[in-house]
Order: C-alpha cells, then sequence, then structure tokens
DNA sequence: ACTTTGTATTAAAATATATACATAATTATA
DNA sequence: TATAATTATGTATATATTTTAATACAAAGT
C-alpha cells in the first residue's frame, strides 16, 4: 500500500461506494445477492436512469459485476467482501 | 442501514477515507498508532499545511482524532476497526 | 518581547462529481 | 417489422473537491 498508483486505485474504488445510493446498493448486493436494475431502482425508488448510472460507475471502478440475462441485466458485487466495508461503517456509526 | 441520514452519515465517512492520501494516513494510523501532524507530513512528502488539511477532513467527518501535546497535535483513528477498510480494499485488489 | 517550531486557516483557480431530463440502444415477443 | 420492456448514454447545469500558495495562530524557548 506504498505505492501511488495502488493508493488511487483503492481511492477510486472506495469513492465509487461512498455515495449514499451506491452505499445502499451495495448492501442490498451483500451476500452474493443479484439483482437487476429494474430491481435496484425499484426498491431504492429512484428513476431508473439514476439506478443504471449509478451502477455503471460502481462497474467501471470494479466494485461490482454485470451479466445479461435476456432483457435484464443482473448485477453483483465484485468482490463479496466489499459489503464488510458497509458493516464497518455502520459499527462505527453506533459505538458510543 | 434504510434510513437516509444514516447512509449520507456514512458516505461523508467513506468519502473522507477516499482520498490516495487520506488512506496512507489512515494506513500510517493503525494498530492504534499515534502519530503528529510533522511526523505525517514527512512521511507521506507533503507539505504541511496539505497534511493539516487532509487531517481536518478526516477529523471533521469522525475519522479521527486529535490530542495536543504542547506545540505538537497527535492524530489516532477515532474507531480502530476503520483501517479494515483499508485491508479489505488492498485484499480486492490483490485478488485473481 | 522576540524567535523558532509546529499546526491551522484562507482564498482562488482548476478539476471532478452530482442531478435531472431526454433519448438511444438492446432484446423479446406479437 | 413493429412495439413493448429493460437498460444505457448524452447533455446541461449545479455543486463539491482538490490544489496551491500565502498567511495566521499557538506554544516553547531565548
Amino acid at each position: 500500500m506504498i505505492e501511488l498508483k495502488k493508493l488511487e486505485n483503492a481511492s477510486e474504488m472506495l469513492k465509487a461506494i461512498a455515495h449514499p445510493m451506491r452505499i445502499a446498493i451495495v448492501n442490498m448486493l451483500s451476500d452474493d445477492k443479484t439483482l437487476t436494475v429494474t430491481e435496484i431502482h425499484e426498491a431504492l425508488n429512484i428513476e431508473q436512469a439514476v439506478a443504471s448510472h449509478h451502477l455503471s460507475i460502481l462497474k467501471n471502478k470494479g466494485v461490482l459485476l454485470s451479466i445479461r440475462s435476456g432483457k435484464n441485466c443482473n448485477y453483483k458485487l465484485k468482490h463479496p467482501r466489499l459489503s464488510q466495508i458497509i458493516a464497518c461503517i455502520d459499527k462505527c456509526q453506533n459505538e458510543i
């Protein structure tokens, strides 16, 4: 973690997650779950284009990967352990 | 993690960490270590004012806390477990 | 009081990110 | 092929963050 390239890569990944809606998305996809764009935009009550936009950011920064299945596009965590980040922040928020 | 306020708070904290230099700072402070502004800016080869700026962002967002001791100001992680976030990203980067 | 050392703040310019809306592209089916 | 359903992209505007440089503030020693 000394090299600048690695630091920059790590910060890109973290920056991708560091948005309220994108945290909610990563959280929904914990436990190796898979969801479509429609399922996500309906669950979060955001417009389809907004959901698609956030999903593409997460995909481009290596947080998610997508698998198309007919008309649908299924998204899931590229690294299942990434949901630990949300859990970690959550614990910190609940501390005294 | 359903409430918007909590999501926003979590994203603020993650955004604070999501910067190459600030990741390096959090990493330096793992294992409950304590370092002064001077130690940090010299170790990272950045200007004093830049280090101070990043440290104040981390402090304001609840990532670090500071204890003044004479002329020096010692910084440490508010929640030691936060260094797990760096470790987690690091593991993801080293995966196949 | 003056100087040195350590830390923090400010302002301005450059860069990046977010938001909203419209529309395009892709796939399946009638 | 026409159209309906699902997903992706483009554009414009607003907002936020980063960077740099200068300077201010605080504590300690002379």
